[in-house]
RNA sequence: CGCGGGGUAGAGAAAUGGCAUCUCGCAAGGCUCAUAACCUUGAGAUUGGCGGUUCGAAUCCGCCCCCCGCAACCA
């Protein structure tokens, strides 16, 4: 009887279409997709989700600002990001929107079985709401009684809401965290997580009466879900919850959750509680990434200096984009980008590092063996440390052992001086490249999670056995 | 005391108690298989400051200074 595969379950978040992607997104997602595509490589039974978060009243608002219907306007943003991941060879199995069917269905039931755990109530929400603001502000925050940002008094407002009891799960979330049932990496976004736990979690409003584009709650149709709330679910209803229980069952609980370093509160306090009242399993793993500076600036609409993916992709290729991203900051702290630096990676990393010796070592091969590499060795150096990074998201670390290995390859060549020892001992020069043919070999497919495209070339062209000197893997910029 | 990240060569990073390492840039040399690439060597750092612990501190402790992000579009 075959053995059963291992299941792997990778999430992104799913991106609020309020605007288009940035680099930011981008960044979530290549990681995301990187380990997707090391645990398929591993023969693992892998589902990678990704997707776009579409209610809200400020979705609405942009929308009418558009003169469009909230639907249109979502309906444009989210294929935006669907196009921005084809573009960077995002290899994600399915993509959940929260307006379809599919996640409305999965979303009732879900709140019904909430309902019914007992864990949900009626309230009123008091508060001081900021007309500027569009939200409610804190009493704390006010200066003379008046909004600081806004210069106006705000407006006493009572509202009727459904609460969840989250002031519950303090400790338990504090104990499956402390234990490592539930990892939330880096060790700092743990320690913040266990921190603000500490300080006394406060029952949570899942639904609001006044925004109209969103999921209605199935007791009070009057009220919509929390954004939160219901996007959480995506990580369930994209596999099938209330639907495909058997997809369901198989995949859940999601093997690591990816995401920017701002987005843990929700993932690793009201996520976790929410699936402990319905008795799910949570999830293993957190990954919070750090965030990025352009250019030394924060990204930000108003300085103009957000990024779009597809301009990077079109000029670079997406194996480039990737691999900067990756390579520049080390996953899980705070970094700088710019295309400037990417196109020192460019040039020195891969159109001089990798490009150069594939290269030089196909035009000898051509040359000296006149193109037979067809019994290539193995790899004379070991590689496993790159997936052992790769499969710890130190992303970066991982490229750095394949670029030592790069480096140790163009020095070997020196040293050998084959040009001079063909005349001489060609069997030795003929040993020299099969070995180099096996490192590069074994480069492409460790590096095939993250540049999948370039390992592909790579690959082919030795596997074709007769060996022509190939185009350039990487053109040159500038 | 709002929360968090950081300060190491001109730039960017690594080193978590024991010779300060790497990449880019710079200088000199070498090589000619290669995409003006590649290889070697060198210059360049009293590790933000002051104090403490220690045989020994970039690393541990205390105080201080500075920068950045979040808190408000934004992963």
């Amino acid at each position: 009887m075959d053995t059963v595969r291992q299941k792997f379950y990778i999430t992104t978040p799913i991106y609020y279409v309020n605007d288009k992607p940035h680099i930011g997104h981008a960044y979530t997602t290549i990681a995301a997709d990187v380990v997707a595509r090391l645990h398929r490589l591993l023969g693992e039974d892998v589902f990678f989700q990704t997707g776009t978060d579409e209610h809200g009243a400020k979705i609405a608002q942009a929308a009418e600002k558009a003169k469009q219907t909230p639907q249109e306007f979502v309906d444009e943003i989210s294929a935006k990001f669907s196009f921005a991941w084809d573009q960077l060879d995002i290899s994600s199995d399915d993509f959940i929107r929260t307006t379809e069917p599919r996640h409305k269905q999965a979303v009732a039931k879900f709140l019904t079985m909430l309902k019914d755990s007992g864990k949900i109530y009626e309230g009123e929400y008091e508060g001081l709401y900021c007309v500027g603001h569009e939200a409610f502000i804190k009493e704390s925050d006010l200066v003379d009684g008046v909004c600081p940002d806004h210069k106006t008094k705000p407006e006493l407002i009572k509202e009727k809401n459904w609460f969840f009891k989250l002031s519950e799960y303090g400790d338990i979330l504090k104990e499956r965290i402390e234990t490592d049932e539930f990892r939330i990496r880096p060790y700092t976004r743990q320690n913040e997580v266990l921190s603000f736990i500490k300080q006394g979690l406060e029952d949570i409003a899942i639904s609001r009466p006044n925004v109209k584009w969103g999921i209605p709650l199935p007791w009070d149709p009057e009220q919509t879900v929390y954004v939160w709330v219901e996007a959480l679910f995506n990580y369930c209803s994209i596999i099938g919850f209330g639907e495909d229980e058997e997809k369901f069952r198989n995949y859940w609980p999601a093997d690591i959750q990816v995401m920017a370093k701002d987005i843990i509160k929700f993932h690793c306090i009201i996520w976790p509680a929410l699936l402990l009242a319905v008795d799910l399993p949570l999830p293993h793993a957190i990954f919070a990434h750090g965030f990025f500076t352009i250019g030394g600036q924060k990204i930000s609409k108003t300085i103009g200096n957000v990024i779009d993916p597809n301009d990077w992709v079109a000029k670079y290729g997406a194996d480039a984009v990737r691999y900067f991203l990756l390579r520049e900051v080390p996953f899980g702290q705070d970094g700088d980008v710019s295309e400037e630096k990417l196109k020192i990676r460019y040039n020195g990393d891969l159109a001089n590092g990798l490009g150069n010796l594939f290269s030089r070592t196909t035009n000898m091969i051509e040359k000296y063996l006149d193109g037979d590499v067809a019994d290539f060795a193995v790899s004379p150096k070991d590689l496993s440390a790159a997936w052992d990074a790769f499969s710890t998201l130190n992303f970066s670390e991982g490229l750095v052992k394949i670029w030592e290995e790069i480096a140790w390859a163009n020095q070997l060549i020196d040293k050998a001086k084959p040009w001079e020892l063909v005349k001489t001992e060609p069997e030795k020069v003929k040993e020299l490249l099969l070995n180099l043919t096996g490192l590069l070999y074994d480069i492409a497919g460790k590096l095939a999670p993250v540049m999948p495209d370039t390992a592909n070339k790579i690959r082919k062209i030795i596997e074709s056995g007769d060996i022509k000197k190939p185009e350039p893997l990487f053109q040159k910029i500038e």
